[in-house]
DNA sequence: TGCAAAAGAGACCGTTTGGTCTCACTTAAA
DNA sequence: TTTAAGTGAGACCAAACGGTCTCTTTTGCA
């Protein structure tokens, strides 16, 4: 009755659950076998039947936790008509929404870092990330434009690029000092640039 | 003749000289004693007889990619008087003065981020690297102020620190997308930003 | 030149790593 | 209820890990 998955697939879905933040505190190298035993409460032989490698299941734990990223940022934005809104809002979502993700900062910070040396997989995973994240915004940004309410020098590509780069820079220095002033103080300066620079 | 170092002394900078572009690329827990090993042309021996622990050689080799990562980005800062110059001078220099560095990208940013779960020592290193450089821009930034060449309603510190996010965003979208565009253009964003709202 | 101190090689250590494989048990369709 | 497929435990593996210790060689002052 009710659910039509296997148990395996059930299991499956379940250690990726778990290890999600296990490898978004600790990093790829840093989780090893036995922190994924415990996490998870399976032997090796429970763990391996589902994923052929560490790096297979790191790969799912990714993708897993930056879903989970990317829905709490988009939060209401859709109940936000005007484009310019809809960037605070999203700017906004990213500041404050970040109770209910998975521990450990964004993983797309977190596997940029580990992963730029080595690791072409999750490094490959990252980037797909921050492309879909960028076209996110750049549309949103597109479409402000074509409705006037962007000024129209403005590029979104570059505009959605210059967003990223402001919000991660900040989370570093947030987590590094364990105080939301970082976050704070960027959510205040693009909030004034979108009204001052960007709005038509 | 010439040099009073001992042998001894010699070789102890010798190793962190090597170990830093190590660490700085692959991390702490992903650079090995035997990478070291190699590295150095030293055994284990030869590295342990001047280091107490792989923690102690990290810890210092840290302090040497951030020295040279601190002095590219002073180059020719002093020479330049007014201070909004002097801001962006600092901030040309990140993002130019790139080569002659550690290899490996912002010593703060990877330290940051993998010493944010776990690894006192890295982190509270990383701590005050951060530190310092806030500093030095909330310096320039408050004699700004008093030189009447900067807005008095800016906060010397708030800037400093929108400007330190901005820059490691940037870094780390650029890094990924292995393009200079995030940097260009954050660049460009900064110096605006400089020229409209900080400029008295 | 003699000689104590400094420096480095490298064997050795226990632990942990990611990964494999066999075998027992459980699930679920026939 | 039979039975074949699905699932997981856990012994086992070689390699690599950080670190220690002894012994030889080198250094540099007297």
């Amino acid at each position: 009755m009710s659910n039509e998955m296997s148990k395996g697939e059930l299991t499956r879905r379940e250690i990726v659950r778990k290890a999600a933040p296990l490898f978004n505190r600790k990093g790829f190298e840093g989780t090893s076998l036995s922190d994924l035993m415990q996490a998870t409460g399976l032997q090796k032989g429970g763990i391996y039947r589902h994923f052929s490698s560490k790096q297979e299941l790191a790969g799912e734990a990714f993708d897993y936790s930056w879903k989970k990223a990317v829905s709490g940022r988009l939060e209401g934005v859709n109940e936000v008509s005007n484009s310019v809104h809809r960037l605070k809002k999203m700017i906004d979502n990213f500041i404050e929404k970040r109770e209910g993700l998975v521990p450990g900062g964004c993983p797309l910070m977190n596997t940029a870092v580990e992963s730029d040396d080595g690791n072409a997989l999750l490094r490959a995973r990252a980037k797909k990330a921050l492309q879909s994240w960028t076209a996110r915004l750049s549309k949103i940004a597109a479409e402000g434009i074509a409705r006037q309410e962007i000024n129209p020098r403005t590029k979104p590509h570059d505009l959605a690029q210059l967003i990223i780069s402001s919000l991660e820079g900040a989370l570093l220095l947030s987590r590094l000092q364990d105080s939301s002033a970082p976050l704070r103080n960027m959510q205040l300066h693009l909030h004034h640039h979108l009204d001052h620079s960007v709005r038509s």
